[in-house]
DNA sequence: GTATCATCGTACCGTACGGTACGATACTGA
DNA sequence: TCAGTATCGTACCGTACGGTACGATGATAC
């Protein structure tokens, strides 16, 4: 407010910028306490801790900035679902869901977003409020996404009325278990599933989902 | 073989044990990095450290053999559906599916099962083979237990053909879904979700595996 | 009872880490 | 051009850790 921020415009930005983006390469490789100060200044191409002590008042500060960021800033799958408008009919549910799942689960399997997932549940217990809003942020709004776009499509008649919290915990379950594999069995190059097991999990909780209608029609 | 393990019968055993017991708790508790030789040996009562390393020779290495048998001697939830027989028709194959899913949601939401799942996860960069085993040893043989027992119970014309190996990693994993909730928001005395969850997702998935039936009926 | 071996108690080694201090040097803004 | 400051380069501090060494003490087996 008062002035604070005013000589320094371009040249600390980039420092800060340059020890962030080398603190995130770091953490997310090697986690919070396998990765030294030191490591984090030699891969930012800075040559004195006084720098990095300068932006960060401690290493547990840089490692919530670095999270925090990735938390709030990082195109995360729930966007998907947003951006997804009340279904028109059946056909436009079943391909809005095919999309959203087979983006979710490629997103899911990319090592930077592993990465992510392995670092928050490590370091959960010491940092409980990146976990926190880490958890909000991401599973529960894609949680509530998927259960409030089932919810509204039902309530035109596409689907018919079900548990659509179990039913969105048990789809992105389904694919966060793909995830599941990937952070379990490192490194040995297993591919990501192919995209069809993501429509084979939407197609089946669409039939639970349209099984009743048969019945009342 | 040729007499080594003689003179040594209870004694040695049994601060072997309670190293092994220790470290377990401390492993668990705090992971790998942060967990230190000399807090081990404090909370095994044992006073000197040439007492660890005559039993261990490194740190992995008593990291191993506790993440080892907690993965094999471990009860597990795939023993729940291993004891499962074929089912003689739809309602003991309800009865079976809701009874085991119940189990598997109480089981994984204890601290100390989501403790072990959060350092298999942390530190499966770090020791693969031990993710590797872990993975094949309970979430592998959950996946493969459900899919065919579901096969099973389809090849009975109990319920209908379908993608089962879909089927079971998304019933398997919106249980999960739970315990990765739990992982991520840790500590806030989130109590565990009720028991009728599991009940809505197998009633969900058999809801799925049914409708084809009345078409076809 | 005596030899054997596990444990004790303690001291030690080398290394690595988080964080601080400080003079020297380069850059930036007026 | 000059003042302010961000960065450099390096040295340092205190602590903690994994692992080793060794004599003393206790329990166990024959």
């Amino acid at each position: 407010m008062s002035g604070s921020d005013r000589g320094h415009s371009s040249r600390t930005e980039k420092t800060r910028e340059s020890i962030l983006a080398a603190a995130q390469r770091l953490f997310l490789e090697r986690g919070f306490q396998a990765t030294s100060t030191d490591a984090i200044l030699a891969e930012a191409g800075v040559s004195s801790k006084e720098t990095l002590y300068r932006y960060f008042a401690s290493k547990e500060e840089l490692f919530a900035a670095v999270l925090g960021h990735l938390t709030t800033e990082q195109p995360d799958f729930s966007a998907r679902f947003a951006a997804l408008s009340p279904p028109r009919d059946f056909r436009a549910l079943r391909e809005s869901l095919t999309t959203a799942a087979r983006e979710i689960l490629t997103l899911m399997c990319q090592p930077s977003y592993l990465a992510l997932w392995r670092t928050m549940m490590a370091e959960a217990p010491r940092f409980p409020q990146l976990g926190a809003a880490f958890y909000s942020a991401i599973p529960q709004r894609g949680f509530t996404l998927v259960g409030s776009l089932l919810r509204a499509a039902s309530e035109q008649r596409i689907i018919v009325e079900a548990d659509f919290e179990a039913v969105a915990r048990m789809l992105l379950g389904g694919l966060l278990s793909y995830a599941v594999t990937e952070l379990l069995v490192p490194g040995q190059e297993t591919q990501p599933p192919s995209p069809d097991r993501a429509d084979a999990m939407v197609d089946i909780i669409l039939s639970a989902l349209t099984s009743e209608t048969e019945r009342s029609t």
